[in-house]
RNA sequence: GGAGACGUCGCAUAGUCCGGUCGAGUGCACCACCCUGCUAAGGUGGAGUCCCCGUAAGGGGACCGCGGGUUCAAAUCCCGCCGUCUCCGCCA
């Protein structure tokens, strides 16, 4: 949630964060009201309870044949202090109800309007050519035997899918290089649960808009994470941290689990948009002064991934209206795809400023020795789908895929996935 | 899965049986000052988080794992949840 001081000194400022969203400006005012009424509630009761401990201790003190009496109005007292305090939950509620729901202030410079509304940053690489019908990721995954899909149909449903000999290898070596590098960029590397509470889903911000996205175990009441993003913000939920010798940053490797409820038909073949994949995801805790420079940081981390994995790229800064709630600015980083003449998402990064750790209640000590909300970071640096950039981009007429030098070591050398017969049947 | 114990202010603990004098004592650690001729010891004081009112000084409220309940009044009694530990069983 936004800052609600923020909010009293400066609704200009949200109201256009708002409208350049595409959101409701109105609410910025039926929060102000909320929290007026608020404060009303909170100062009502406390100055019925500030009564109310007084006459206490004049009970405790009083003479036992005078207690009775101090006892009966006290009682009138009490009704009242529970019905103040009643009202005081209920104003308070609804005030974080509607604050809830106005989305991160959106930092200066970033596009107004929708999805299309972005803006390219840059474009880096050459697009591959072809001289040859170049073949789509599903299509060389299956002459290497390195992605089975109609077993992954039959075994766990549709948008599952195997990966297999060489493609399980590639996708642990693309894993292996982002850690190496992230830990070298001084990430600690983290495995995280994959399952999580309520409270942790709701405070990272998931079970909003996109609640229907997420897996849920309704025996155990635990949420399947669609990103370990989930699980590194809800690390050091309600803590106070210590980030006097800099920022604390981790690089979460999961499994993710998202039911792309509303994408039917979008992304159908292959393993472009499956139920389940892995992701190494970087996540920083900072000093929100230092929280866009970070951002660009790890924009670089992952525009350095691509470079050397010889893919064509753009960055977007993606517009307001898609950013989802809790991000500030985010870019997404997209690879050419060859086969569909286009640039895909490979990787975003997101500035979620003091939004999501407000909501977690994440603070760190400042130099005056005053508590402040930390901003927080994430941006992806390695995922399953980028298979299918460099399986297409560096193919060969063969149907054999030429691997990025810098994969090589994770792969035992292997310079060349060769198509094999596949010993299973297909 | 069964049985039991426990969860207090950074750490360690007292308080809980017998509700009010406990937002809470003690030790260690911490900060400031004093003292001390020297990497020590001693003394005094301070110090938590969140919220509300206030320009401020200051005032008030909440917080003893979390959430409810009983009561004029709850760290203390009752219920639920979460977590930790011990024992038994079971399974990797």
């Amino acid at each position: 949630m936004i800052d609600p001081a923020f909010l009293r000194e400066h609704p200009d400022v949200v109201k256009a964060s708002q409208a350049a969203r595409g959101e409701s400006t109105q609410l910025v005012d039926e929060a102000l009201a909320a929290d007026a009424g608020r404060r009303r509630a909170i100062s009502e009761f406390e100055t019925l309870r500030a009564e109310q401990n007084v006459f206490g201790k004049t009970v405790a003190k009083a003479p036992k044949e005078e207690k009775a009496a101090l006892v009966a109005q006290a009682q009138e007292l009490a009704g009242k202090v529970k019905a103040a305090d009643a009202a005081a939950n209920d104003a308070d509620a609804e005030f974080k109800r509607i604050v809830g729901s106005l989305g991160n202030l959106v930092i200066e410079g970033v596009p107004a309007g929708g999805e299309d509304d972005y803006v390219v940053l840059r474009e880096v690489g050459q697009k591959p050519t072809f001289d040859f019908e170049p073949r789509d990721h599903l299509e060389l995954g299956e002459l290497l035997d390195a992605i089975d899909m109609p077993r992954g149909a039959k075994v766990a449903g549709a948008r599952f899918s195997y990966l297999k000999g060489v493609g399980a290898r590639l996708e642990i070596a693309l894993m292996n290089l982002g850690l190496d590098r992230a830990i070298a960029a001084g990430f600690t590397p983290m495995i995280t649960p994959t399952l999580v509470r309520p409270e942790i889903m709701a405070g990272t911000g998931f079970l909003g808009k996109h609640a229907d996205e997420i897996y849920h175990l309704p025996a155990d009441d635990l949420y399947l994470v669609g990103t370990s993003e989930v699980a590194l913000a809800g690390y050091h939920q309600g803590e106070i941290l210590d980030l006097a010798d800099g920022p604390l940053r981790y690089a979460g490797w999961s499994s993710c689990y998202r039911r792309e409820a509303g994408s039917g038909g979008k992304d159908t073949r292959g393993i472009i948009r499956v139920h389940q994949f892995n992701k190494l995801e970087m996540f920083t805790y900072i000093d929100p002064a230092d929280a866009e420079a970070e951002h660009e940081r790890l924009l670089s981390y992952q525009e350095g991934m691509l470079q050397d994995l010889g893919l064509a790229y753009r960055v977007i800064d993606t517009a307001a209206g898609d950013l989802g709630s809790s991000a500030a600015r985010k870019f997404d980083v997209e690879a050419w795809v060859p086969t569909q003449g286009t640039y895909r998402e490979l990787t975003s990064t997101s500035n979620c400023t003091t939004f999501q750790a407000r909501r977690l209640d994440i603070r760190h000590r400042t130099e005056g020795g005053k508590t402040q909300t930390v901003a927080t970071l994430n941006g992806t640096l390695a995922t399953t789908r980028w298979l299918v950039a460099i399986l297409e981009t560096h193919q060969q007429p063969d149907g054999s895929v030429i691997v990025p030098e810098v994969l090589r070591p994770y792969l035992g050398g292997l310079e060349v996935l060769e198509p094999v017969a596949r010993r299973g049947g297909k």
